[in-house]
RNA sequence: GGAGGGGUACCAAAGCGGUCAAAUGGGGCGGGCUGUAAACCCGUUGACUUCGGUCUUCGAAAGUUCGAAUCUUUCCCCCUCCA
């Protein structure tokens, strides 16, 4: 294979299952073709477990070709039953319209849109999937779906084998699915969905449609499950989870989130997440023995990428000065507290709590008593102890930690 | 429709009148060792506390009792088997 949009997704390890895909290769060496991806608008915001979906899309870009972006206010209202165990609770439609404009914001910054041929094309699944009509639908479309092979997939097989209930509604999901891809071939002249492995099912049930209403081919392919070394869902961490999004999950701490990556897993979300080409990428984590530097590495590319190269060197140097130094970096969250209550002086757990480190000061208690408890690397050892002027004594302000890896900067004002 | 089993803390799961803020395991958190890793070890894990205690928790409500997660009644929800 040639440097195609394939041969690079694979040597990145993104491709897990084609429908056809020496056929795929061809088509796209040919001419610049259209994919696209669809995203569930559960949330104002997407999370990291989107963030392959969006590297893929990047990647697609890179090599000339142009991405539709599906955003699912339509069957967001239905909810896709693929890999879960449970119907998730039903959005209101002015909820899932308001997500929509938050993911939105996610993509224009992610995927570049000065090239008119490249630019990603945006598309609401509930401008088609709205104005259907019932008794049309089955009679155009569910007729060429049948029970007998919708009880195979997966996503409704395992939910029956566990007897867990499956209601008519997500049995549908596919189907609907399905009919967005035959929209969207229709339309933008699309001939390719990707997406996570989970959507295997949809996406051939897509294909299908296609070639049963059309007589035309299309491609489905997928990407494999993120899987931690951990064997835990990636993007969950203690403070809940890693959202795209800054004002919900800063630039500092989602360079901390790449930095503490699992040694086994580094190697891998390089080729994931990172933008380094293949071959260098391959000769620096061959020769990098420090495998903490390929960590900075990879925290340094992935937040460069989300939040801007001046954000990613901010964080990294907050990093270097707080984690080896044992300094404070510029980027460490900064509270402020006025100079008559630290006047008056004020206890150490109370401090700790107005400074939103914890919600529970029994927690903080128990920190103390643990060493946790930090006020300018020194450790607090009495819960009594009263927080005043001296603390701030060589500076206007004080770094207070909780941990290894909670600084906050208090300053007075 | 019939018969039975069950709902306990973040999750799983013991407890079945007082010694229960509730065993144990997982997870989380803090510490140690390290490399801001993994593994391992120690501590901790309802809230508040003047560290004496106080307050709120065992599906929901009402009741019995000096005293209830434990007994009674009603209600809600899950599951298994049979039809």
């Amino acid at each position: 294979m040639k440097n195609t949009f394939l041969s690079e997704m694979n040597s990145r390890g993104f491709l897990n299952q084609c429908t056809d895909l020496e056929k795929l290769d061809n088509v796209s060496k040919e001419k610049p073709i259209k994919a696209y991806i669809g995203f569930d608008c559960t949330a104002s915001s997407l999370h990291v477990g989107s963030l392959m979906q969006i590297m893929l899309l990047r990647l697609f870009q890179r090599h000339g070709h142009q991405p539709i972006v599906l955003l699912g206010g339509g069957t967001t209202l239905i909810g896709d039953p693929s890999g879960k165990d449970s119907t998730r609770k039903i959005l209101k439609h002015k909820d899932i319209k308001k997500n929509i404009v938050g993911i939105k914001k996610i993509f224009e910054k992610l995927l570049p849109s000065r090239n008119k041929k490249t630019k990603p094309i945006f598309v609401d699944n509930y401008s088609w999937l709205g104005k259907l009509k019932y008794i049309d639908f089955l009679r155009d479309v569910g007729k060429h779906f049948t029970i007998n092979k919708m009880l195979t997939f997966d996503s409704v097989k395992l939910r029956l084998d566990r007897e867990q209930s499956l209601s008519y509604m997500e049995f549908n999901y596919m189907i609907l699915q399905a009919y967005d891809f035959y929209q969207l071939f229709k339309k933008h002249n699309c001939i390719l969905q990707m997406g996570g492995s989970d959507q295997w099912g949809n996406i051939i049930s897509g294909v299908e449609l296609i070639r049963r209403i059309l007589q035309k081919e299309a491609f489905g392919l997928t990407t494999p499950l993120i899987t931690l070394s951990s064997g835990a869902k990636m993007g969950k961490t203690e403070k809940g989870a890693v959202w795209l999004d800054k004002k919900l999950f800063s630039a500092y701490d989602y360079w901390q989130f790449w930095r503490n990556t699992a040694d086994d897993d580094v190697k891998k979300f390089l080729k994931y997440f990172t933008e380094i080409e293949i071959n260098e990428l391959s000769n620096k984590i061959n020769n990098e023995k420090d495998i903490n530097k390929l960590k900075i590495l990879l925290a340094n590319e992935t937040t460069a990428i989300l939040h801007g190269s001046k954000a990613a060197h901010e964080s990294a140097e907050t990093a270097k000065t707080t984690f080896v130094k044992g300094g404070i970096g510029k980027n460490i969250p900064e509270k402020k507290i006025s100079k008559k209550l630290i006047e008056k002086g004020i206890n150490i757990i109370d401090f700790v709590f107005q400074n939103g480190m914890s919600s529970s000061k029994s927690e903080i208690r128990r920190i103390i008593k643990n060493n946790g408890i930090k006020i300018n690397d020194e450790p607090v050892t009495d819960e009594k102890k009263i927080v005043d002027l001296k603390e701030f004594s060589e500076k206007d302000y004080i770094k207070l930690s909780l941990g290894k890896k909670t600084h906050i900067k208090v300053k007075i004002i």
